[in-house]
DNA sequence: ATTAACTTGCACATAACTGTGCAAGTTTTT
DNA sequence: AAAAACTTGCACAGTTATGTGCAAGTTAAT
């Protein structure tokens, strides 16, 4: 036995890159079609993951922490200032939602994936809870159906609305905070409070 | 020749029923499950339809029209209470609203899907730049983009959310009201004066 | 009751995949 | 330079679909 190789690693990653595109593109994106994305032949990527399945575990996984991480890196006091934070830094995430929404719909993968998104989940109702306690949220739904309704219109507002245009991520927030209850003028007007939300970063 | 059979006719029904079933559940349900699910053999089915494309198509077909004569139906003069109605009757349809959504998100309809929905599209566009133009819908986003906003909003909340619930109608029409800019409490008002439009029919 | 319309079951051809074995190459590490 | 690590291409087996042909049966219309 000896070190692996530099390139075998780096390989890896590639599968991994290639994986995300190709499946946030077609979510049954063939094993060949994959490794042609990562410039290497399918034989070659069973030497990197034993199966598909393995390959997708780990594309959720990799997902999820990612997911997980902004979740509980949000720190911002006001929940309906923190829910916008969320919305946009997933934003920037596109491609890994487009995979995790398109595995999660695979009846296959459905409860590993859920049980892998738990804490951005357990995040988003607490935020909720709390603005739904501050009055600054809507009150006429359960904090979980709430919660979970923010869930899909992020998702949905992510995966599915021109990412191209200019204002695409301002758009996403703005849906997010009014299914949260907020009218458009509050909405907007939010924004304009915290313009760092909806920054490019340079 | 002869005339053909009255069973005929049924059984035709039954694939397109079983078909809406099946692929509500599942987007790539087969040919044999759904034959099955019409009490038929696989074989028969193929006496039916050609091949799977033209079942597609019949099932395209029939849920535009069903969207479209809806959609062309709703005469409220408030282009919100209009928004909320086609939720409301379009939640009514939510196996076919189903079919229709998988069947869009396959590359292979995608084209035919949208024109075949055409006029459902012009319908919501047209309320809201009326609604715009009133000055109760939200001015922040351009109508088009508003009406796609709309669309995908009803659209995942009519497939995605618990349909079991009792008031899950009542969500969806909230749901497009809010991201239409309405605060919840506007939509709930709206909602109060308008008890129609989320009615259990009798 | 007879006939045409349907249905069934089975066999078959075809296609697109997945996953494995192996021999022959290439690249990195030591 | 030698060895281990990695890649490639090809062959092969297995799976799951789709769509067709045909003979035998069943069912509805006349």
């Amino acid at each position: 036995m000896r070190a692996p190789r530099r390139d075998a690693r780096a390989n890896r990653e590639s599968i991994l890159s290639a994986a995300t595109t190709a499946l946030s593109v077609d979510p049954h994106a063939s094993i060949d079609t994959i490794a042609r994305g990562a410039g290497l032949s399918r034989r070659a990527l069973y030497g990197h993951f034993e199966d598909r399945d393995t390959l997708v575990r780990e594309l959720i996984a990799n997902g999820a922490s990612r997911f997980n991480d902004i979740a509980l890196r949000i720190d911002d006091t006001d929940p309906r200032v923190a829910l916008g934070r969320l919305t946009a830094m997933l934003w920037n995430e596109a491609a890994h939602v487009q995979v995790a929404a398109s595995i999660a719909l695979d009846e296959q993968h459905v409860s590993s994936t859920a049980e892998a998104l738990a804490p951005l989940r357990r995040r988003v109702v607490d935020l909720v809870r709390e603005g739904q306690a501050a009055g600054s949220l809507r009150n006429d739904v359960p904090a979980v159906t709430l919660a979970r309704l923010i869930e899909e219109t992020a998702r949905t507002v992510i995966t599915r609305m021109d990412a191209a245009s200019p204002d695409a991520l301002s758009l996403a927030v703005r849906a997010v905070l009014s299914i949260s209850g907020l009218s458009w003028r509050e909405a907007q007007a939010l924004l304009a409070a915290h313009p760092d939300l909806v920054a490019t970063q340079s």
